[in-house]
Formats: structure tokens, C-alpha cells, sequence
DNA sequence: ACGGTTTGTCGAAACGCTTCGACGTTCTCG
DNA sequence: CGAGAACGTCGAAGCGTTTCGACAAACCGT
């Protein structure tokens, strides 16, 4: 394998002159860059990317942490990893992946010293996340995706819950929706802080009481059979149901074998819109679910962005964004129907 | 951030005993590793990556190349990488991930010439693959998920295509089946050479002829509209099947929309079978889909065990192997419907 | 024509580790 | 009891880059 002292001497030029004709850092005569890079090509030479990150103390390497991936359709985060390997590569980065959990904040910190990242992207981020001090403490440049409840300058990219929140509501109520419920992740998920779970069920409240409605949540585990009784118990609860609001791939499949079971239409009897889904989901159901899909390929993009600003002081610093999800069109929605706020028929 | 200087004035011992301390690779007298491990430990000592990978000539990372992980429900692909990385994590190795497409050959050459990574695990191998040319020209150590069309000795693991369907075929059969279906996956994967498609495809054939019954194979792009198009063509082909085997998981969701639309029940009509799914996909339907679930997380650990064992000498070698998938009990499979076959009724 | 920049190149010192050879000590066993 | 083996430690030479300071040569304005 090719060194950069056999391009040197086949160029006939001194290692640093090979060294300053790749960066660019300082001038090089065009005849000598010519030689230079006809002896690369020739050589087939690639810089040993160890001896450049020891030498120039950046590892051109960033982590990303995350919990899991399967468990469950797992479309979102599928697309996001493939997103942010995708914008890594672009700006000339690579990526490694760092399968923890989300105490495992100790394991975390001790890789990041041994430097073979040059900073970490966090995901499944709670509201209360140790890693976040960790990493602070340590001095690891990070970005999350997800935020902390202290909503302050920490470098992050999140989905607008509360945007998605509004927008799914205020599209159901302008069909005459009045009786809407909403479906969100599992109570153990709710109460470790979990940041989705918890900001889509205050926006729904919230949203709902402003309205001056009535909110009806419910947590759910993820996965069909739980998506199903709590449909169940949604309809014994308000029988003039006429849209459910899901933030539960898995236990939207539920609802609609539930509401399947009772004969229920959809969206002629029930209205349901999936939120925070992964992309395609929707047209796996019948009829095809109208969903808000989650921007995961934008934010993963975007955490890339947000760390690599701060790896390289060049970069125009990337602001924290929220990103709203996208209403993709399904046929899982529809005026709500009228025979029980309007009893008597002509 | 502490060096392995730092530990060795602080313990009072040289810098090569600190090492050896740390490798084990020269015995080291109990009180002063002893002495030794306390100085790492008040230090905060994590030893730079960088510089232990350039000494020593391993960077102890490995590259995943995958082409999408995405690509709808995509928990198969996911699941993968998840037990890849680890499994990586457990053997003290790094997974980075090299988001290239299965064309971009040169690209993973020059990537593996910066000896980032100590060796490359390829999925979505094609039955001709230029990456594997590419890679053994450049004595790059890899190690395949999937086959060449040769299936020689080159290292690799893979999914027993033919004895997954053999045991579906047989499942089936032993029902009463006669005329049971295949939907593939697409037309461009098969003549691209997409193993698993064209391996299936084979397998079925032969398996289908061998005991007498004649074999009804369509590819299919990986979509519920077109696998329910392709539904209604092969019952209107063979009005007589009662059962349909897929390997097509967007595919299937079409497959269930057409037989519902048509009155047809599941399994009374017609059983379905669906092969090399993710797991847990099968809950997503009503009825549950009995599927065959592709041993991704299987795979992936013995991927990265056949690529370590080439890595370091030490380690026993992995063999190929050939893992089918696992049955997950539905309820989409039943006994043959029998007035086709008898006419006549009482 | 003369200081002062800029240009283009070089040599050498890091970067933080691993590993080799050397060497004094302590065991082992014939 | 002495030769050879095993033990425990050290110093130094890399590993393949980047980057700093130095310096000659060409260029500049006056």
C-alpha cells in the first residue's frame, strides 16, 4: 500500500509538499501539483486515514447512538440512519454506529474519549437525558435529535409536535370533527420521559381544551393487539367517536381490525389520521390510512448539519429547527358523520 | 485528555509497560498493574483510538455497505444492521457505515485503501457483484451477506432459500394444496441478478415440478397496488389455487386487499404464506399472516463472526452457512378448499 | 536599487500508541 | 549448584500523516 513519502519520492518532492498539494493549505506550483497527483493516480495512493486523524487530532468520524432500531416497523428510523449516513458522506464524513441504550451514558462517554469520533448525534432523546450532561461534562460536541425539557440553545432538531398536532386537529375539526381522540406510545414510554410521547400529548391537550373540547388520550403499547382493545375501550368510553388520531404505527393496524370488527367504515363511521408515521406506511392498510409522515430523512440531515457547524468552525452555524410532518393523502378520513349530533332525520 | 504518558509517570513506570499492562500481551507484575490501573482510572484514561489503530495496524472497525436500508417497512434490513453493529460492539469493534450503491465499486476500493476500516461486510450481494472483484483484487478482508452465482468458497452467510421453501411448499402441500402460487419480487431485481429473487424463484420451480405440480411464478414490484394487480391476474389464471406464496412484503398487503375485495376469505379460500418477512409483520394484517421471517439478526452476527474470523487468526473460522427462515404461526393458512377438487357435492 | 511581501518548497517535530530487542532477576531441574 | 528458561521492565524505533518554522527565489511599490 502506497505511502505518502513513495508519492513524494516518485514526484520527486518532500512529503509535506504531497501533504500541502492534497489539502490545499498552502501554494503549490501547478507543474509540481501535476506530478504530485500523476504519481497519486499511478501509485493508486490513498492517505492512511489513521495516521491523518492522529496527526491532525480530527478523526473526521461521527457517532451516531442509538437504542434500537427494529423493534417494530421501524420505517423512521430506518430512514433516518440512512439519511444522516447519506449527509455524512456528502460532507466527507464517516459514520459509526453506537448501539446503546439510553442510561448506558458511562459507555458513552468512555468511547467518545477515546476519540475515534470527533462528535455524537443523539437519538431517542428523553426529557431528562443524562447523556446530554455526560457529554457536556466531557467536552463531546453533540447534537440531538429530540430535546431535553429544557428547550434551550442545546444543538437539536426535532419534529414540531405541536405544529403536527395543530394541523392534524385543525384538519379533522374543519370536516366536523368535533369528538376526536388520540392514541399515543406506551405509559412506560410516557413516563420515562420520552420526548415524542410527552409533547404530543400536551399539544393535544392543549389544542383540544383551547378549542374547547373534550381531550380523550390514551397511552398504548406498540403493537396491534393493544391498539386494538384501546380502541375498544376508546368507543365504550365516547360511543359518538367520529375520529381517532394515532401517534402508534403498530397500534393503528390495531384500530383498524377493532373498528373492521364492528363494522365500523372507515372513514364513514371513524375518521383516522396517523401521525409521526414513517413514509408508505399509510398505503399498507386498507383503505390507505391518510397519514403525517415524520421528516426523518430532513432531520437527519439537519442533526448533521447541526453537528458538523460545530466540528468545524468554518461552517455557518446551523440554527435548531423543528420540522413539522407532511400530510400524505390517504382515504382514511372524512367528514364527520352526522346522525348523532343531528338525531332527527327528515 | 490523559495520555498513556500521563499514566506511566503517575504509576512511576514506562510507557511500554502501561501498554502491556493494557494488552496483556507481556506478563506484568500484579502490584504494578495494580498501580497501573489505578492511575488509568483517577486519570480517566481511554486510549486514543487513532494512534493504537496506526501502531498497531488494525483499526478494529468494520464497514457495513448498504445500498438502502429504507425502502418500506424495511424492519428486515434494519433488524440486520442493528445485530451487526451489535455484534461488532460486543467483539470491541466499531461499525461504520458506507452508504454506497452496489455499482459504486471503485468507490469502496478507495475507501477501503484508507484503511479505515480492517474489513467490509457486503449485503445485497448480486449473483455477479463487481464489489467482490474489486475487493479481492485490493486484498480487502470482506465477508458477504448473500452469494455470487459461483458458490464457491468465498466467505459468506446467507438465507437457505431452498429449504425455506421447501418447508413452505411442503406446509402447504401436506394441507391439500396442489396449485399454490408465487409472487416474487420485481422483474428488475431478478434480471439484475438479485440473489434472493432469482434463488427462490429456482427453488420454487424445481421444487414445484419435482412433485408433479405445475409451477405459477410472477415477479412483482415491491407495492401493495401491484401485488394486488398481480393477485387478481393469477386468479384469473388459475381460478382453481388455493394458496399463494409471497416473498414480496408490500406485495402481500395488496395480495389481501385483492382477495378481500373479491369475498375471498382468508385461509377458506385462499391460504397465504408470506417468506423471508421481517418479523412481526405478520401481526399487521387481519387475519395474522403465518410468515416465514428472514433470521436477519442471525445473520448479521454470523456475518460479522465470518468477517472477525479472517481478521485475527486467532479466532476459529466461521464456515458459510445457510440459515432458513423461521416459521411464526398465523392465520392465514388453512386445509385446501375441497369443491374445486370434487365437483360433486351430497 | 532596496526593504518587504508573497510564493513555493523543505526538514523536522509532533500526534499517542504498539512492539521489538535488551537486560537484569528470579525460577527450575538435572 | 549452575545453565537455561521464564518473568518483568525499559528504551527506542516505528506507524503515516499534518503542520510549524525556515529559507531561497520571485515579485512589489517607491
Amino acid at each position: 500500500m502506497a505511502t505518502i513519502s513513495d508519492v513524494a519520492r516518485s514526484a520527486g518532492v518532500s512529503v509535506s509538499t504531497v501533504s500541502y498539494a492534497i489539502s490545499g493549505a498552502r501554494p503549490i506550483r501547478p507543474e509540481t501539483r501535476e506530478r504530485i497527483q500523476s504519481a497519486m493516480r499511478s501509485l493508486g495512493f490513498q492517505p492512511n486515514a489513521m495516521a491523518r486523524s492522529l496527526a491532525s487530532r480530527r478523526s473526521r468520524v461521527i457517532a451516531l447512538i442509538y437504542p434500537q432500531i427494529g423493534g417494530g416497523i421501524g420505517g423512521t428510523a430506518g430512514e433516518f440512519v440512512q439519511s444522516v449516513a447519506e449527509r455524512a458522506r456528502e460532507a466527507d464524513y464517516q459514520l459509526v454506529l453506537w448501539p446503546f441504550r439510553t442510561d448506558q451514558a458511562r459507555e458513552i462517554r468512555n468511547l467518545a474519549r477515546q476519540r475515534m469520533a470527533d462528535g455524537v448525534l443523539l437519538m431517542e432523546v428523553c426529557l431528562d437525558d443524562e447523556r446530554i450532561d455526560v457529554l457536556e461534562a466531557a467536552k463531546v460536541p453533540y447534537a440531538m435529535i429530540g430535546r431535553t425539557r429544557d428547550v434551550t440553545e442545546r444543538p437539536s432538531v426535532d419534529i414540531d409536535f405541536a405544529s403536527t398536532m395543530e394541523t392534524a386537529i385543525a384538519h379533522l375539526v374543519g370536516l366536523g370533527h368535533r369528538r376526536i381522540a388520540f392514541i399515543n406510545h406506551s405509559g412506560e414510554q410516557m413516563s420515562a420521559g420520552y420526548g415524542p410521547a410527552v409533547r404530543a400529548a400536551a399539544a393535544y391537550d392543549g389544542l383540544m381544551t383551547a378549542r374547547g373540547f373534550v381531550p380523550l388520550s390514551r397511552t398504548c403499547d406498540d403493537s396491534p393487539v393493544t391498539g386494538r382493545a384501546v380502541t375498544a375501550e376508546l368507543l365504550a368510553t365516547d360511543p359518538e367517536l367520529t375520529a381517532i388520531i394515532t401517534m402508534n404505527e403498530l397500534a393503528t393496524f390495531g384500530v383498524y381490525a377493532e373498528l373492521a370488527s364492528r363494522n365500523l367504515s372507515i372513514p364513514g363511521d371513524v375518521s383516522v389520521l396517523g401521525i409521526v408515521t414513517s413514509p408508505g406506511v399509510g398505503t399498507l392498510s386498507y383503505p390507505p390510512l391518510t397519514t403525517m409522515h415524520s421528516p426523518g430523512a430532513e432531520l437527519g440531515r439537519l442533526a448533521v448539519d447541526c453537528l458538523l457547524s460545530q466540528l468545524d468552525p468554518a461552517r455557518t452555524p446551523v440554527p435548531n429547527q423543528l420540522i413539522p410532518c407532511v400530510l400524505e393523502p390517504g382515504m382514511s378520513i372524512g367528514p364527520a358523520r352526522t346522525d348523532l349530533d343531528v338525531p332527527q332525520r327528515p
